[in-house]
DNA sequence: AAACGGATCAACCGCGGTCCG
DNA sequence: ACGGACCGCGGTTGATCCGTT
């Protein structure tokens, strides 16, 4: 607590204690929550009327939310109306009920760091993202494996189309390789559209409702689609599984791999492979 | 058990808008 | 019209908590 000489008063700043909290609580009851300055005209506090008016709003006014987290609807509604408004706090807060601008500037600034880490360095979350025991892992496929063993996933899983999460540090964003039709010879690597990275970002921080990237998302008509070349395609970061088809699929075997799964069962180590392989997108062939 | 780093929260600061004399 | 006081908002900082190594 430091306390700031101020003309022949002295101005408390930092934290408040209970007693000073009950004087504010007292004036509030008696002349309502204005005139925060006259509180130290009158001498009841040593404090700034902003202080005041602060310390009542985020800690002091009767039914708020402190200590509890945002509920899903509530970090949905945040999202939804920054997107629209803003750094608008006070206006998303009014929304909120029990919260302040306070809170939700806290936490919208709480996620975006988790969202920057996870791009810096992503990690696929609890569930789905503990990272093998060394010795557990397998040894690295060679990088040609990558379309073969793709390949195998979707052809043997019976879908008519997969994708798999792909990161290219070259681009920032991440990508989606993926193949269209059962056996078709058409993959292709494509930057993922605006909703798919907020799905994906969604799915770094909340694994537990599953990753809301849907497939067929990728074959929307107006999303430019590349295919790598053979060369290109060795050059892709190695792609590891903990699906046991995708595993020996590099030996051409004949188990089958979900394309359902091929989300979900990313392990860490590709995370890890990370290298600046990747041919820039002017390199690609486009498919039209 | 200690050290460390990330997450969270409370509080302050600066600025702009409004009100009022 | 002007200037000062006050209020509210958004950005930032610092303390504390908590999990991990």
């Amino acid at each position: 607590m430091k306390s700031i000489p101020n003309g022949d008063e002295v101005l408390r700043k930092g934290p408040w204690m209970p007693e000073e909290d009950e004087i504010l609580v007292d004036y509030v009851r008696q002349f309502g929550a204005r005139d925060w300055s006259s509180i130290r005209s009158k001498g009841l506090l040593p404090r700034t009327g902003k202080s005041c008016r602060l310390r009542w709003v985020n800690k002091l006014k009767p039914d708020l939310k402190s200590g509890c987290k945002f509920a899903p609807e509530e970090e949905k509604l945040v999202v939804e109306m920054q997107a629209k408004l803003g750094n608008k706090w006070a206006k998303i807060a009014s929304c909120l009920p029990g919260r302040t601008d306070n809170d939700v500037k806290n936490f919208w600034s709480t996620r975006q760091k988790r969202i920057l880490r996870a791009l810096q360095r992503p990690k696929m979350p609890s569930g789905m993202n503990q990272r093998p025991a060394r010795s557990a892992r397998r040894r690295p496929r060679s990088r040609k494996d990558n379309r073969a063993c793709f390949e195998h996933a979707c052809n043997e899983g019976g879908a008519e189309a997969a994708s798999q999460l792909l990161l290219l540090p070259e681009l920032g964003l991440p990508n989606l390789i993926h193949q269209s039709g059962r056996g078709a010879d058409l993959f292709g690597v494509a930057p993922l559209t605006d909703s798919q990275h907020n799905n994906y970002l969604d799915f770094l921080l909340h694994p537990d409702q599953g990753p809301s990237l849907q497939t067929s998302q990728v074959f929307s008509p107006e999303l430019p689609t590349f295919l790598p070349t053979s060369h290109q395609w060795e050059k892709l970061p190695m792609l590891y599984s903990e699906d046991p088809g995708m595993q020996e699929c590099d030996n051409k075997d004949t188990n089958s791999c979900s394309p359902d799964s091929v989300i979900t069962n990313f392990s860490g180590d590709v995370f890890d492979s990370l290298e600046p392989l990747c041919p820039a997108p002017s390199e690609w062939w486009v498919i039209h």
